[in-house]
DNA sequence: TCTGGGGTCCTAGGACCC
DNA sequence: TCTGGGGTCCTAGGACCC
């Protein structure tokens, strides 16, 4: 077998370049991208960044910066990032034979065995230069016999700019080096708690990671910091994934634009998310038996009565028909609800998914006597028909067709109000040049 | 007034069975 | 009425990721 090597791709502050790219008067303009709601604040470009901004703040709580520096502000466009992260997987998929799209705006690349002339550093310079050239977009190279490794080496590659963005770390002299200078919450895989309770062992650079006994992590910790500790140490534990793996489960939720405090409003919320789940679970070819819906007024309101509360149920065989979601989720929801309290967000969830023609229905279950075959298999396929159809004319994101129960006069509907054009997918929204 | 959304994995503990 | 151990399955909660 020959030594692993991996390179992680990740894009430079990806949303907000996303937007920069079709907006050229903003070149050398702090920028910054918002979460639905337009709430906090999810991308910063490199100005906004030396502003000192960081990710998760609350917009209410950056207006004066916002107007000293003038900020350009914009709500979260996903028609136009997850096409522009289309084009740059595409692009990735030319110059490597296996590629795992890790993340909207990331790609580990298996160099193992690769058999180019050039070396690791031009390799990776060469696909900031392809990326850069087709899409737009700059990207940053982590090169490592580990994934973890070519996460840290990636990191490097930002924070450094004397490394014109490439960082090779196959020498484990120099991955010793680079792991000495990183504290260790830039570990993938060691979050916030992790990182504190490290420290309070002594444990606070990578490199006190790597050199951490792996039985002792594993009796201390779990399996997966063993797992990072080895990958530290230059042992692979974490292979590439080329397919995406199937989906255990589906939610569909969101915050309201503003509160809710009617059942009719609640119904009309949760009917939209089953609907919306249903149309990703039909998308993924899966059928879902479980469904729980959850609501909760807003935690971060302490003078106002707090309510949170989920509830699951099964449907008698699994189902990927909007209606029959629809309505599990409307019998849940009437065992959750409660007058008096002002909602904040609520979500659906679907799991134990089954792929067409895997369902062992028991014996017993409801309706599985009560209907001869027949008729249940005209009704299955009347459904399917019509679901077909109506994701059909629902491509592309717009509800053109909903179910009577998503209401049409909706005041909880999300807030938007710095959304760029749909550049790229919608013939309306291209620019034109005059 | 205003604080995102969508995932995965692991572990502990309870229910149940023999 | 009381008792032990071992196994499986499921769920809730906690941690992480982007």
């Amino acid at each position: 077998m020959p030594r692993p090597i991996f390179a992680l791709v990740d894009c430079n502050n990806f949303y907000a370049s996303c937007e920069k790219l079709f907006r050229p008067d903003l070149k050398d303009r702090p920028l910054i991208v918002l979460s639905n709601n337009d709430g906090c604040v999810v991308a910063r470009s490199k100005e906004a960044k030396a502003l000192g901004i960081k990710t998760g703040v609350p917009v209410f709580k950056l207006r004066h910066e916002i107007r000293q520096h003038n900020i350009a502000l914009f709500s979260s466009n996903y028609a136009l990032y997850s096409d522009l992260s289309s084009r740059v997987m595409r692009s990735l998929e030319e110059l490597a034979q296996r590629v795992e799209i890790y993340s909207i705006d990331e790609a580990f690349l298996d160099l193992t065995g690769n058999q180019s002339l050039i070396s690791n550093t031009a390799f990776g310079q060469q696909v900031r230069q392809v990326i850069g050239d087709w899409t737009g977009i700059t990207v940053c190279v982590g090169i490592a016999p580990t994934k973890t490794l070519a996460k840290l080496a990636n990191h490097a590659a930002k924070q450094y700019p004397a490394t014109q963005g490439v960082v090779d770390l196959s020498d484990p002299l120099r991955q010793r080096q680079l792991m000495a200078l990183l504290p260790v919450d830039k570990v993938w895989g060691i979050g916030r708690r992790l990182a504190l309770r490290l420290q309070s062992m002594g444990i606070n650079s990578a490199l006190d990671l790597a050199k951490a006994n792996p039985k002792n992590i594993r009796e201390q910790f779990s399996v997966v910091v063993e797992r990072t500790v080895r990958e530290l140490n230059g042992e692979s534990c974490i292979s590439l994934e080329e397919a995406p793996p199937t989906k255990k489960q589906i939610v569909c939720s969101r915050s309201f634009g503003s509160r809710v405090t009617t059942v009719q409003e609640m119904r009309e919320a949760i009917c939209q998310h089953s609907a919306r789940a249903a149309e990703k679970l039909r998308k993924e070819k899966r059928y879902a038996k479980r469904i729980s819906v959850f609501i909760r007024t807003s935690p971060f309101n302490a003078h106002q009565s707090q309510y949170s509360n989920s509830a699951t149920g099964e449907l008698s065989v699994p189902s990927d028909d909007s209606r029959d979601l629809i309505n599990q989720a409307m019998r849940l929801l009437n065992s959750l609800w409660r007058d008096g309290y002002q909602y904040a967000k609520a979500g659906v969830m679907l799991s134990d998914l089954y792929a067409p023609g895997v369902y062992q229905p028991s014996l017993f279950d409801q309706g599985s006597q009560r209907q001869p075959p027949n008729q249940k298999r005209q009704e299955s396929q009347k459904s399917q028909a019509l679901m077909s159809t109506l994701d059909k004319i629902n491509q592309g994101g717009k509800s053109k067709i909903f179910f009577a129960g998503q209401g049409v006069k909706t005041g909880w509907i999300m807030k938007r109000e710095y959304l760029s054009p749909a550049y790229t997918t919608n013939w309306d929204d291209i620019l034109k040049v005059k």
